[in-house]
RNA sequence: UGGGGUGUCGUCAAGUGGUAAGACACGAGCCUUUGGAGCUCGCAUCGCAGGUUCGAAUCCUGCCACCCCAGCCA
C-alpha cells in the first residue's frame, strides 16, 4: 500500500482540486494584492428561497475564505423593495447557516449603504459622469439601440451638473411620480457592451423597503449597488455567474471613476442538475399555483426542500466539492448529488427495519405466544453504534415484493418452497400461499427452523437470500412518503412548457407502514436506513410526537431493480 | 465586420509544450446475515482543419458549434 511516500503526496495534492479562481488568489497573493487578504461574500436578493446552485456559491466563496484564512459576509442584496421580502431574508440566513457557511458578525444589506451610495452618485453627478434623465422607459429602449446598432445620446444628457443636482435631489425627495426620471451614468452610447450605454443607477419607487421603510423614494439598480456594496465592505475577489461577465466593465468604471478600493469580480459557471430547474421565478410558480407544498417541499432544489428531504450539509458540501468549478456550461447528473447523501449517511445513518408495503407471514411452527428478542446490529460501517434488540413473533410482515408466486431466475427472495433467512432471526420456509377471492396473495404460511436462530444454520446450508421483517404485535404504523423526482425530462425546460413536464407520480404517500418499535420515538431530522429499502429521514413539518412520518431521501443502490430492468430489454 | 464567453470520456473535471488525473455513471468479477457497503478490473487522444516543434489537449492561423447581453430585475 504505502511503498512509495512520493506518491502519497503527490496524491494529497491531488485531493485539493485546483480550479482558475484559486489560481488567480494565489497569485494576487503571491504580489501581495489586497495587502494579502481574502475577504469574500454570498449576496443573495432575498426575493425567494435558496436552491442548491446557491449552495455552490455558498461552498465556494465560504470555502475559499476559509482555506485562505480570510473573511466571509453574508450581504443581501435588497436594492427592489417590490420583490423583497423580510420572509425571505429569515430563511435564507437559516439554511446559509444550516450549510455551515459562518459570516460571524458580518451580517450585511445594500440597504445599509444607500446613505453612501446616494453621497457618491452625488459625486458623479459633479464630476460629469451622470445625468438624470427624463426620457421614459420605453423612450430609453428605443435610445439604446440594438445589439448591432449603436444607441444615440438621450436629449438630457448635457443637464449642467447644476440641474443634474437639483433633479436628482427632488427625485429622491418624492417629487417626481415613478419611472418618470432615472439617473444614469454617462459612459458610451456607442459602445459594443450595451451595459456601458449610460445605464440607469436610481430608479423612482415610492415603495415601502423591508428595511429601510419609506425613507427612500430612489432606488440603486443592481450594478450601482453591486461593486460599491463589494468595495464598502472590502471584498476583494467578487465572485459572481458568468451572465455578469459582460456587466464587469461597467463593475470596473464605477469603483475607477470613484477612486476607491477596486475588488476583483471573478465569473463562474452556475449550477444545472438534469431533472432540475433552478429558476426562481418557476420555483416560486410551482410554489404559488400549488404544484409543490412549498418552498421546503422535499422534491424542490431548495436547500430547505433538501433538508427536509434528508440530505444532510455534509452530503451538499462534499457535492459542490466534487463538481468543481470553471467557467464552461454543464449539466451535473442528479446521481452525483444522490451518491454523496448515500455516501454520508452510510456511514452513519442507523439501520432499522421497516416493512413498506406488508404482506402477513404466519411462522406456523413457532409457538403462538411466544416473543423472543433477537439482536441486531445497528450499523455494520460503525461498530460504536452497538446493537440493540427486535421482538420477533409467530406473526411477521415482510415486504410484499420480496415474494414471488412464479419466481424468475435470479430472485432470491421467497417463494413456494424456498428458504430465506430474515435478518437477524431465523430461516423460514414458505409453504403455503393463502389468497383472496380475487386471487391476491394475502398470507403466507412458513415454518421456521429453530437451529438458525440468529441467521446462520448449524449445518452450513446457505440461503440466497435475506429478507427484513416486523413482528405483527410488535408493529408499529408509520407514514412514509416516497419521492420521484419532479419532472420526467432531464431537461425540465424541454418543449418550451416546464409545466407539461412535471412528473404526476412525484409524491407516493404510503399509510399503513410496519416499523419496528423502536421508530416510534424517531424525532424530525434523523436520518435512518430502512434496510434494503433505503434512507429515509422523520418529516420536520408533518411528525408529531408519537407519529413520526417518514421522508426517503434516496433509495438504496437496487441491483435486483437493474437486473429487471436489463430483462425488460431484451 | 455588435460585445462578452465556452468547447478534454455518457456526465462533471484536472492538465499551463514532454507524451490524457480523479469522481459519478456504465460494464465484468470478488465478497457479503442489507441483491446495501466494500474490493478488483475495464472504460477518452482532447470541436474541426492546417501550421510551429524532436515532441501539442497545451503555441500560431483559419473555421465550426454552443451560451449570455437590447429590465427603470438581480
Amino acid at each position: 500500500m504505502n511503498d512509495n511516500k512520493i506518491n502519497e503526496n503527490e496524491d494529497d495534492k491531488a485531493a485539493k482540486p485546483s480550479n482558475f479562481i484559486r489560481e488567480i488568489i494565489d497569485r494576487d497573493l503571491e504580489e501581495g494584492k489586497n495587502d494579502s487578504r481574502v475577504h469574500t461574500r454570498f449576496p443573495p436578493e432575498p426575493n425567494g428561497w435558496l436552491h442548491i446552485g446557491h449552495a455552490k456559491s455558498i461552498c465556494l466563496n465560504y470555502g475559499l475564505a476559509r482555506d485562505y484564512g480570510g473573511k466571509f459576509n453574508l450581504r443581501f442584496d435588497d436594492t427592489n423593495p417590490l420583490k423583497e421580502e423580510s420572509s425571505y431574508v429569515e430563511s435564507i440566513k437559516k439554511d446559509v447557516e444550516w450549510l455551515g457557511a459562518k459570516w460571524e458578525d458580518r451580517l450585511f444589506f445594500a440597504s445599509d449603504y444607500f446613505e453612501q451610495l446616494y453621497e457618491w452618485a452625488v459625486k458623479l453627478i459633479k464630476d460629469g459622469k451622470a445625468y438624470v434623465d427624463d426620457l421614459s422607459a420605453d423612450e430609453i429602449r428605443e435610445y439604446r439601440g440594438t445589439l448591432t446598432e449603436p444607441g444615440k445620446n438621450s436629449p438630457h444628457r448635457d443637464r449642467s451638473v447644476e440641474e443634474n443636482l437639483e433633479l436628482f435631489e427632488k427625485m429622491k425627495d418624492g417629487d417626481f411620480p415613478d419611472g418618470s426620471r432615472v439617473l444614469r451614468a454617462k459612459i458610451d452610447m456607442a459602445s459594443g457592451n450595451i451595459n456601458l450605454r449610460d445605464p440607469v443607477m436610481y430608479r423612482i419607487k415610492h415603495a415601502e423597503h423591508h428595511r429601510t421603510g419609506g425613507k427612500w423614494c430612489v432606488y440603486p439598480s443592481y450594478d450601482w449597488a453591486h461593486g460599491q456594496s463589494d468595495s464598502i465592505e472590502g471584498i476583494t475577489h467578487s465572485i459572481c455567474t458568468l451572465e455578469f461577465e459582460d456587466h464587469r466593465p461597467l463593475y470596473d468604471w464605477f469603483l475607477d471613476n470613484l477612486g476607491v478600493h477596486h475588488p476583483q469580480q471573478i465569473e463562474f459557471a452556475r449550477l444545472n442538475l438534469n431533472y432540475m430547474i433552478m429558476s426562481k421565478r418557476k420555483l416560486l410558480q410551482l410554489v404559488q399555483e400549488g404544484y409543490v407544498s412549498g418552498w421546503d417541499d422535499p422534491r424542490m432544489p431548495t436547500v430547505a426542500g433538501l433538508r427536509r428531504r434528508g440530505y444532510s450539509p455534509e452530503s451538499i458540501r462534499e457535492f459542490c466539492e466534487r463538481i468543481g468549478v470553471a467557467k464552461r456550461e454543464s449539466v451535473v447528473d442528479i446521481a452525483l448529488l444522490e451518491h454523496t447523501l448515500r455516501e454520508d449517511l452510510n456511514k452513519r445513518a442507523l439501520r432499522m427495519m421497516a416493512v413498506l408495503r406488508p404482506l402477513k407471514v404466519v411462522i406456523e411452527n413457532y409457538p403462538e405466544d411466544k416473543v423472543e428478542e433477537v439482536e441486531a446490529i445497528n450499523n455494520p460501517e460503525d461498530q460504536s453504534a452497538g446493537t440493540r434488540m427486535i421482538p420477533f413473533s409467530r406473526e411477521i410482515y415482510i415486504e410484499r415484493g420480496d415474494f414471488l408466486e412464479d419466481p424468475p431466475k435470479k430472485f432470491f427472495r421467497l417463494a413456494p418452497g424456498r428458504e430465506v433467512r430474515l435478518k437477524h432471526a431465523y430461516f423460514i420456509t414458505c409453504k403455503e400461499v393463502i389468497k383472496d377471492g380475487s386471487g391476491e396473495v394475502i398470507e403466507l404460511r412458513c415454518t421456521y427452523d429453530p437451529e438458525t436462530r440468529g441467521g446462520s444454520a448449524p449445518d452450513g446450508r446457505r440461503v440466497k437470500g435475506t429478507l427484513h421483517w416486523v413482528s405483527v404485535p410488535h408493529a408499529v404504523d408509520v407514514e412514509v412518503r416516497l419521492f420521484d423526482r419532479l419532472f420526467n425530462n432531464e431537461d425540465p425546460a424541454e418543449g418550451g412548457d416546464f409545466l407539461k413536464n412535471i412528473n404526476p407520480d412525484s409524491l407516493e404517500t404510503l399509510t399503513e407502514c410496519k416499523v419496528e418499535p423502536g421508530l416510534k420515538d424517531a424525532k424530525p431530522g434523523e436520518y435512518y436506513q430502512f434496510l434494503r429499502k433505503g434512507y429515509f429521514v422523520v418529516d420536520s413539518e408533518d411528525s408529531t410526537p408519537d407519529q413520526p412520518v417518514f421522508n426517503r431521501s434516496v433509495g438504496l443502490r437496487d441491483t435486483w431493480a437493474k437486473i429487471q430492468k436489463k430483462g425488460k430489454k431484451k
